[in-house]
DNA sequence: TGGTGGGTTGTGTAT
DNA sequence: CATACACAACCCACC
């Protein structure tokens, strides 16, 4: 029998150390090791993905393929640039793979992208071995021992994960690596056709990542640059890699004080250089940092200090509580599937009829990446607070330094999440997370539809009259306004007292403060004067009006797969008053808008209100038909060659920022 | 089974 | 300055 001849698949494991697939793949001892990169075209096109993490992205790659030729000079991360449906099958030919080896990754999308390569790998007779290794428990192991059902809570995940067992012990990092067979290819490049491009917005120039064949423009397999993909230099301060993370991580837990006591929610929104937190969390997500690792390490100083008697803290507010939280969130995912990362047809999800809710594909049940403008003003307070030009100085820091940066603190993403939904804007959650996708570096489609979920009281939380306010929260972190004045530079003068509110500061302090208070965002200067805009609301008005609204919708008690939602009857539920959709006319079943299935986009009942954004928009909501993926993204959209979808409407839209560029102008 | 206490991360006021 | 409580009332685990 000949030796094995591996294909090592890296994905969301972008690292050497603790990485039970990567061990599994060299105990075969192979003849023959290649480690690949799929460059897939759901990320590059259809993905919400801005510059900063992709660029995050590159600086894994690249910081792990000089970890590999480290270990063996004839060796390297080769980048593939072609999508893993269409290639693998020729790959397993032309480098007469015998094994397939991958870290198992969870969400709906790859599920089933790695569903249909193992189906391939049958047939060419490769042997596909899969390891968990992204989360501390197999998720879909925490499903099955909690009946099937989603974690909802943290104790559930807990007990579950006690079920399944002891979390996995640390692998060894590789010392060395067998070298890649021939790197010959005789085989066609497939280049993916996208019908739309979903980062366009990002893009100065073309996309050209594909279209130097499949080992990239110098042939050698290289990971691609920002300048490829067309888009602008990242602003984000915060660099990709294992190196960097596992030397960042030395330096917290040499800080046994810190890493022991840590408790989440005494932690510090408004503390910048440095952050109050260890900012590991894109490199749990790209896989740069093992969760187990990180998990182990922790653990271990806790115990040693709790033997010492010294102090300690626990889940669910220590560092390795926070890590359970992020456990509880993939299991939840695992069972949902792609209704997780959406209200329409989710079990869990509490259906609010919220403003600027999302278009839904009644045939497949799952949305469109389109959404409804119930009232153009709600499509105007949402740009403005994705560009952080709200006029409550503290939503706008927060939603800047996301912008600049592409992270920001778990208790600043409530505060603007808060604001946007439940407690401000009643605006929703997908959009929500949408805007969070494209900015965030460590973006965990669990993750962030879970904490989306959370904050909005749709799921895993629902204690709707704890609201937090833009005024107050921000001052109990940030009494002198520091942060404020650091990330929304406009204000850097405004005295102390009305840094927080500065539409209250007379004329004369304005003045002095080289700003003046006015309009609503669209002016950068007025009569040669820094301007900074009014707050777009009365925020306790708009307190007082979600209260009401979260308190009747809790009453009427629908979910997302509730028959009443699903049919568009829910309506009537809610006939008692309530503002847009809820008024009963508009929208289509579901009350969510409905995009007629697969071709083009129509809608099947939408009134003429349904679709202003199509024809033409008012003047303050100058379209922004953001066509967004959610995070899991519906199944015509994949890279799969099975379903091609038109998107027409959407790819033509303008987006957000375009509309805001244009208006900066 | 129904009552009860707790729930990583609210605010404003009173003591 | 810290602590307690009302606010109006949620879900959920557990006894």
């Amino acid at each position: 029998m000949s030796k094995p001849r591996v294909l090592y698949w890296f994905r969301t494991d972008l690292r050497l150390h603790d990485s039970p697939a990567l061990k599994a793949a060299l105990d075969l001892k192979p003849e023959a090791f290649y480690p690949i990169w799929c460059w897939d075209s759901h990320y590059v096109y259809h993905s919400r993905v801005g510059p900063n993490r992709f660029q995050f992205l590159i600086d894994c790659q690249n910081d792990l393929s000089q970890s590999i030729t480290k270990l063996n000079k004839n060796s390297k991360l080769f980048v593939l640039r072609e999508p893993a449906v269409t290639l693998l099958p020729k790959l397993f030919k032309a480098w007469k793979i015998s094994h397939l080896v991958f870290e198992k990754d969870t969400d709906a999308y790859a599920k089933d992208r790695d569903a249909q390569i193992m189906e391939q790998a049958r047939k060419a007779g490769v042997e596909v071995i899969v390891r968990s290794g992204r989360t501390l428990w197999d998720s879909d192991e925490v499903v099955k021992v909690n009946k099937g059902k989603p974690t909802m809570s943290i104790s559930q995940l807990q007990a579950a994960g006690a079920k399944v067992g002891e979390i996995e012990p640390v692998v060894e990092t590789p010392k060395s690596l067998p070298d890649p067979g021939d790197l010959e290819l005789d085989i066609e490049q497939t280049q993916p056709k996208p019908d739309w491009d979903m980062n366009e917005q990002f893009r100065d120039a073309k996309e050209t990542s594909y279209s130097s064949g499949i080992a990239g423009p110098n042939n050698d397999f290289a990971v691609p640059t920002l300048e490829e993909l067309g888009m602008k230099p990242a602003t984000s301060p915060h660099k990709g890699g294992e190196t960097i993370v596992l030397k960042m991580l030395d330096s917290i837990l040499a800080d046994e004080d810190y890493t022991g006591t840590f408790e989440k929610p005494k932690t510090s929104p408004a503390a910048f250089e440095p952050q109050s937190t260890c900012l590991t969390s894109p490199h749990l997500h790209f896989g740069s940092l093992s969760c187990r690792y990180f998990y182990h390490k922790v653990l271990e100083i806790v115990e040693k200090r709790r033997k010492a008697k010294q102090s300690v803290s626990d889940p669910p507010t220590s560092l390795t509580g926070q890590l359970l939280f992020r456990d509880m969130y993939f299991a939840a995912q695992a069972s949902l599937g792609y209704s997780f990362g959406q209200t329409y047809n989710n079990s869990h999800c509490r259906f609010i009829p919220w403003h600027l809710p999302s278009k839904v594909d009644v045939t497949s049940g799952l949305v469109t990446g389109g959404y409804e403008v119930d009232d153009p003003g709600k499509e105007v307070w949402l740009k403005r607070w994705a560009h952080g030009k709200t006029g409550f100085p503290w939503i706008d820091a927060i939603m800047r330094q996301l912008r600049q940066e592409g992270w920001i603190h778990h208790l600043a993403r409530h505060s603007v999440a808060c604001f946007l939904t439940r407690g401000g804007a009643y605006i929703s959650w997908e959009r929500g997370a949408e805007v969070f996708e494209e900015l965030l570096i460590d973006h965990e489609a669990a993750c962030n539809i879970g904490n989306w979920q959370w904050l909005s009281c749709t799921a895993f939380f629902s204690q709707f009259f704890r609201c937090y306010s833009p005024v107050a929260f921000g001052k109990k972190w940030d009494d002198n306004g520091d942060f404020i004045r650091r990330y929304v530079p406009e204000l850097k003068g405004m005295p102390k007292k009305y840094i927080f509110e500065p539409h209250k500061a007379p004329i004369q302090d304005q003045k002095k403060a080289g700003v003046v208070i006015k309009g609503d965002g669209e002016e950068a200067e007025i009569d040669g004067v820094v301007c900074y805009p009014k707050p777009m609301f009365d925020f306790p008005t708009q307190r007082d009006i979600c209260l009401e609204r979260m308190k009747n919708a809790y009453r009427v008690g629908l979910y997302g797969n509730d028959a009443k939602v699903l049919d568009g009857t829910w309506k009537k539920a809610f006939a008692d008053g309530a503002e847009g959709p809820t008024e009963g006319k508009k929208g289509g079943p579901g009350g969510l808008s409905v995009c007629e299935d697969t071709d083009g986009g129509e809608e099947v009942n939408g009134s003429d209100e349904v679709n202003h954004d199509v024809t033409s928009p008012p003047a303050k909501a100058k379209k922004a038909q953001a066509g967004g993926s959610r995070a899991t993204p519906m199944k015509g959209q994949s890279d799969s060659p099975r379903v091609t979808r038109g998107h027409k409407r959407e790819h033509s839209q303008s987006t957000l920022e375009d509309s805001f560029k244009k208006k900066a102008k």
